[in-house]
DNA sequence: GCAAAAGTGTTAGGGCTACACCCATGC
DNA sequence: GCATGGGTGTAGCCCTAACACTTTTGC
């Protein structure tokens, strides 16, 4: 483990992928994942869209600089952050560059709320293409993450403000899966699962009233093992 | 996005938890994990035990980092070999150190016949403990991902030789997970899941001769998403 | 023949899926 | 009353676990 001068060239960024959900302008029934993206305002790659991000400070942590990113570009702070992957492809950017990128969801009702800086724009996943770097890559690759821990983690939670109907959460699984789901089933195995909590409260609408629920603070939104606090 | 000159005081490095298995030398019918470790030759923890690593070169990807550092020390190609997680705590090393550590399997039979060279010994991850830095921590994390990915993939194959009996791909299984398994059942999940082919050839030994069977390749061994090739 | 591992058959139980059905509200 | 979403009941299916049983070898 030798210090070489070379290490010098090597500067380490970090990003951030960030979820949301809302309902779609054609279609208010309709949910969709949106995630916001900064223009670029120089070289390389000037005028087109990255992930918000910036290079880690020698005196904060990784997620830390995560977490300060998703603040600066959102105002928001994360119901759900997590390391996705570290980028280090020698050509990935002109000059060495490593980026530890992180992921994070925020909840519906506050990105709806928080004023997005000059430069800030919220598009829809399915619609970002052409991204700055190998930002689109990293992109497909977090909604891959993001699709398959909404499987067999709770983290589908992290959407949604503290109190919502069980027709919502569902909804999110579907917005999420890209499928519907049985109602029924979906009850039953949300309830057995110990991942929410009845409230008393209900939401009155057009018909019968549903029941509230907020989640069960007890358990973790995800498994992440050994590494609770990184 | 602005170079500080802070950025500087931040060095990269690359290591790699190594995971193989063998016999126990108490009970060969037993197996256990084990994992090369190197010793250090200087400060800080100089003397200490620590992950096989080095500082990433300007030149090469991360995971060519990975499989260079495991071929200096075990003398070996992986079998398997993925991203673990950056590491990048401000205090987890005196200066402002970011490490990318991976994980990799190597094949038993390969691990055995290896020469380890001046400072590097294997011992088994149970007793592995006191390690240097936070390798400690890392070593946990990585012994929790390798137990869980063994559950819903085909890693497990990758500890094994080119031709293996149901058996011993099942000794596998029970050394990862800790516990035993039905052999008829395993059997049958082995065989619905594609993941091995039948040979015509048999390993005769002090009973009925048991089928040899080989990794099916078409398949991957675990799922990575879109990050084929990273 | 006997011990032991390889390999097959069978059954009970749990979870998931599909879908029929009842409930409570606004209009 | 009626439309609509909230919420419950239930039967079939598949997967799994448990374990009895047969097969094949070395000694």
């Amino acid at each position: 483990m030798t210090q070489t001068s070379a290490q010098d060239e090597i500067r380490v960024a970090v990003s951030t992928v960030i979820f949301a959900l809302r309902r779609t302008p054609e279609d208010v029934r309709e949910w969709e994942i949106v995630m916001p993206v900064v223009k670029r305002t120089r070289d390389p790659y000037e005028g087109d869209w990255a992930l918000p991000g910036g290079w880690l400070r020698p005196d904060e942590g990784l997620a830390d600089a995560a977490a300060r990113t998703l603040r600066e570009t959102t105002g928001l702070a994360p119901s759900y952050l997590e390391q996705l992957y570290a980028f280090g492809a020698v050509d990935r950017a002109p000059g060495r560059t490593v980026s530890i990128v992180y992921w994070a969801l925020v909840r519906a009702d506050e990105a709806s709320a928080a004023v997005a800086p000059e430069n800030v724009e919220w598009f829809p996943v399915k619609r970002l293409r052409g991204l700055a770097f190998d930002h689109d890559e990293i992109v497909a690759y977090a909604s891959w993450r993001l699709q398959n821990k909404v499987g067999y983690s709770r983290i589908a939670q992290g959407f949604l403000p503290e109190l919502f109907t069980l027709a919502e959460l569902r909804e999110v699984y579907e917005a999420v899966l890209g499928k519907s789901l049985d109602p029924a089933n979906f009850r039953r195995q949300v309830e057995a699962s110990q991942a929410i909590l009845a409230t008393k409260e209900f939401r009155t609408g057009a018909h019968r009233p549903a029941r509230l629920y907020e989640t069960n603070q007890a358990l973790e939104l995800a498994d992440r093992g050994p590494l609770r606090n990184q």
